[in-house]
Order: C-alpha cells, then sequence, then structure tokens
DNA sequence: TCCCCGAACTTGTCAATGACAAGATGGGGA
DNA sequence: TCCCCATCTTGTCATTGACAAGTTCGGGGA
C-alpha cells in the first residue's frame, strides 16, 4: 500500500485501525505513532488524523472496537465458565484491543460509540450471572468471575504465567481454574450425582490439550 | 525544588522517582516526560537521564521498587487470603507501582536489580501456597489466587468496579471474593486466634452478602 | 452533461520530547 | 592540598502530535 495511484486511499480508515493493532499487539500503545501508521498506509503524516482526531480518538476507535468484539464473543452462551473461558480466549486472540480497553487514561471516556460498546459488553457479562441461584450473591459471584478471568488474563499477556502452565493450553487450564470456583455450586452440569473433588479437579492433566469439553 | 542554590541536587534519584510515581499515578506511564520530570526538581533537562540512562531505565527503576515493596507487604503472612487481600491492598497504595511492574513493554526485562526483585515477590507469591494440603493441585491453586487478586485489583484501578462494590471497603471486599476460592478449604482459619477477621469483615453490610461462612 | 460541494488527503509549520555529546562544577578521598 | 569523577549543564538533532491552510476528486443535483 505504499504505492499507491489514487489520489483518495479508499479504505485508510481500516488499514490505520489495522496497522495500529499490529504495532500496539506487538509494542503496546505507547509505541503507536500516527505519522509511523501514515507511512505504513502510504500516506501523508496528517491523513489519519482526518478519521481519528488524534491519538486518543485512535485508541478510542480500537477501545470500542475491542468492547463490541468482546460483546460478540460472549453472546449466547447460557454458562457461567463457559464464559469465563471464552474471556480468556478474547484476551489472547485480540490482545491489541483487550490491553487499550482497561487503559482509561489512553481513551476519550465520553465518547458515544465507546460507551455504547462498553455497555453492550457489560450487558453480557451481567447476563452471565443472571442466571445463578445457588449462589449467595450473585453480582459479588460475577465480580469475583471477571476477576479470575481478567486477571487470568492480564497475566497471559504479561508473560507471568507461561511457563507456570507447562504446555497445558490456556482455555483448558483456565477451564480448571474456574471450577475452583464455582463448579461445586452448579451440580447440573456434572454428568454424575458425586460432584465433589474428585471429577472436578483432577482433569486437567490427565486429558491435557483437550480443553473445553463439556458446554451445556 | 525550583531554585537551587547548590549545583549538586542532593538527591535527584530520589526527587526524580517520586515524582514520576506521582506522574503515572495520575496520568499513567504514558504521560511521563523526563524533560517535565527535571522541570519539577529544579534540574536541567538531561540530569535525570544520568541516573536512569533513559525512559526506560527510569521505568524498570519503578517496577524493580514496585516489586520490592510487594515482596515486603506479603512477608509474614501465613495465609493466603490474608495474602490476596495484601495483594490487593498494595495495588491500591502503589498504583503507579502497579501498573508499571504489569507492562513488561515499558520495562528493560533484563535489568539485573529487576530481576532480583522480581524473583523476591515471587518467591513470596509462591510461599503463599506452600503450605496448602487439602488442595490437589497447588501450584494451580496459586495461580487461582493470584488470578482472582491481580484481576479485581487492576479491575479496581481501572475504575471497573467502583460502583459494583456500593460503597464496601475494596479489601473486606475482596476477603469475600476469595472465600469463594478457598475459604472451605481452609479450616484452621476459622477459630478465633485470628482477632482481625471480625473487624475487617463486618464494617461492610451486614452478614448476608457474604455467602460462604459456612464451615466445612 | 456539467458543475460544484464536501469529504479525503496533502503540505507546511511549531512546540515538545528523547537521546546523545561535550563541557562545567565541586565534594570527598589519597 | 589536590585531583578524580560522579553529578549536573548546555547544545543539538531527529521525531512526533497537533493544527492550519491548500489540493484533489467523486458523486449528487441542476
Amino acid at each position: 500500500m505504499t504505492t499507491r495511484s489514487t489520489y483518495h486511499h479508499g479504505d485508510l480508515r481500516q488499514a490505520v485501525l489495522a496497522a495500529a493493532l499490529d504495532v500496539i499487539a506487538a509494542e503496546g500503545p505507547g509505541a503507536l505513532s500516527l505519522r509511523d501508521l501514515a507511512r505504513r498506509a502510504g500516506v501523508s503524516h496528517a491523513a489519519p488524523a482526518h478519521h481519528f482526531k488524534d491519538r486518543t480518538g485512535l485508541l478510542t476507535a480500537v477501545a470500542a472496537e475491542g468492547y463490541d468484539l468482546l460483546a460478540g464473543a460472549l453472546a449466547g452462551t447460557p454458562e457461567l465458565r463457559e464464559r469465563g473461558v471464552r474471556y480468556v480466549r478474547f484476551a489472547m486472540e485480540h490482545p491489541a484491543h483487550f490491553q487499550v480497553m482497561f487503559r482509561p487514561e489512553l481513551l476519550r471516556a465520553d465518547d458515544p460509540v465507546l460507551l455504547a460498546a462498553k455497555e453492550r459488553a457489560s450487558a453480557e457479562l451481567r447476563a452471565g450471572v443472571a442466571g445463578l441461584e445457588d449462589v449467595p450473591d450473585a453480582r459479588e459471584a460475577g465480580i469475583a468471575a471477571w476477576s479470575l478471568a481478567h486477571g487470568f488474563a492480564t497475566l497471559l499477556l504479561t508473560r507471568n504465567v507461561t511457563e507456570a502452565l507447562g504446555g497445558r493450553d490456556p482455555e483448558e487450564y483456565f477451564h480448571s481454574l474456574a471450577g475452583l470456583l464455582f463448579a461445586e455450586r452448579h451440580p447440573r452440569k456434572e454428568p454424575k450425582d458425586n460432584p465433589r473433588e474428585e471429577s472436578r479437579d483432577t482433569p486437567g492433566r490427565s486429558r491435557k490439550g483437550k480443553g473445553r469439553d463439556i458446554s451445556p
């Protein structure tokens, strides 16, 4: 795209967005330069500003896209544990989005597009705990589940738990972790009537790599 | 400190470090400018570089200090749940350190001072699960505990769960969350030999929101 | 068909910054 | 006392974000 015959790029907004994701995923949001993105897209140094206003605008657009992707990833998943797995998967598949989404100081907090997308994702998160009955405080359980998934995803992306996984698939590993939180309180998803310790805790390493087998 | 009679500052390293913490806590690491820190300390624009080499060096120093503070905060805490509470407290009391510590792209990963401090903190984290006996996989339980605490701390600092707390003290709230993970598997902490549990738990709201205070 | 209006992009500029080089200063040990 | 060298200063350059003003072009209306 460095050489371009037409005066108009045609799809500069998407091109800049895509390049931004590459840069962020590789070197973090701090390494992002509008002029560099312009060079990658083969346009003049001020062209990106026409679509995003400024650096904050670009990052806000990335975050909004991220929230929409997350909402889509969580939608239609009845089971809380599987929702957590999808949350972790989302972070792994969209590391750039994930990073930017949780860095408020980089974003224009009152951007309407951002707020709308964030609300969609938020609704999906709330829906995850809506069906819990055998838990004393559903909201608190929701915060616990979110914290566990978010913490694991963050530690994963910052390479703080990679070696601790011992080669196990991160999603499968998290599925196991989530079992420590909620499994025993959801007997309905257990195949047998003895949901206690045994079947819940062991699956980890015995059938490694398989991951996520049960999904109601 | 803007006016200074002596040629030598006296304690520029600490002054810059302190100013950096203020800026990071307020506006994030991205807003950090060596020249701005120099102005705040009342020295020339290149003075900070003599102590930290460059921006990455400064942030690496902040992260190293953070890991040491964290190791100190966790040391001497036998109980895993209380360790989690202290982890969250550390994040709240040292938000600037906490942010920088978990942003590898901003740091010089091979810095020996950083590595040593990180190892000390890592040892404390591992020690937290060393005494677990009634848990099938201690390492996995450790990752779960770390994920829960780290996720909650992160969501707290990014203002993603502030309103969900409903005015409750974050530490007390996390203590409750941690109960969802491990409480029933740690019967030894039941007796009244741990007086701070009581006072810490109750201030929130009535016991109803606490969930899981059941004895095993 | 033509034109013309606004979106898309360019060119030019300025202040701020990080990084580096080379010089000035002075405190404390030999 | 003297001088070494850590500490700090001055000077400079390339890069960047942000803004202003000009240029190109495509499609809708007359």
